[in-house]
DNA sequence: CTCGACCTTTGAGCGCGCTCCAAGTCAAGC
DNA sequence: GCTTGACTTGGAGCGCGCTCAAAGGTCGAG
């Protein structure tokens, strides 16, 4: 029977290291430990997948590991978190929102440097 | 003769601390070294300032610290690294898009998984 | 003249997020 | 049976970007 991906399977899939993985897991990011085969070596179920890449999507938006865990706490402890979670979430992408608005605005202010140099590098028509 | 503000005052400006003003300055990322009082304290002039101000914005958008520095070495060396400037910007901005792109997408997904407990929370109308 | 605020330098320390290493176990192929 | 290679654990190490501490100098107000 397949019962799931080897730890290196289920990191490239999931574009991570099994470093990063076991890290995970023992940080308390996942909801629960991972099942083993029963060589003791791990198997990554659809479940376990879907969740990850939900970690993943919050880590890559900048959500600390701290905060990450506080969410998978919530979810673990099961019903009755539903608003802490939705809190959470929200509070989130207020700030990730927030981040891209500075991100674009510096980035501008670079742009328009970027502009300087190309106009006195490749030639600005019409300057003396 | 007012010849500059302090450090505090200067970091206050810019949005940072008299501690990362020292590093930056220390770690090769200033054009040269901030002028000093008689007394030896630093004085930061709206040159400095504007230096500074660019190097928060590359900063901000995630440039590492070993690449403002390189970028402020080419400055330094004057005339003749435009194009390498121009390049390094440009790679800058590259890497910026496409990370915005990336962080937009999750967010994406985040937003929608925020929409399915506000949902399942607030109340759906219309569902069993 | 003293006080307190602010500055100086050198160098250590820290939080984050992995990343790597050592030593050992296990399964499959030859 | 032996080798090979992927896996296991526990714990150390690391690169980044600051941040702080210690010990001392400067300066203006009272």
């Amino acid at each position: 029977m397949t019962d799931g991906l080897t730890i290196a399977a289920a990191a490239e899939r999931l574009g991570l290291t099994p470093d990063t993985l076991r890290y995970y897991e023992k940080d308390g990011l996942l909801l629960r430990p991972v099942a083993r085969a029963a060589s003791g070596h791990r198997r990554y179920g659809p479940h376990d997948l879907r969740w990850i890449e939900l970690v993943t999507r919050l880590r890559s938006t900048g959500m600390a590991i701290r905060d990450v865990r506080r969410y998978a706490d919530l979810v673990r402890e099961g019903v009755g978190t539903e608003v802490a979670r939705l809190e959470l979430l929200r509070e989130h992408r207020r700030k990730v929102l927030a981040q891209l608005a500075e991100v674009q605005e510096h980035l501008g202010a670079i742009d328009h440097k970027i502009g300087i140099y190309a106009d006195a590098i490749e030639g600005r028509e019409g300057a003396a």
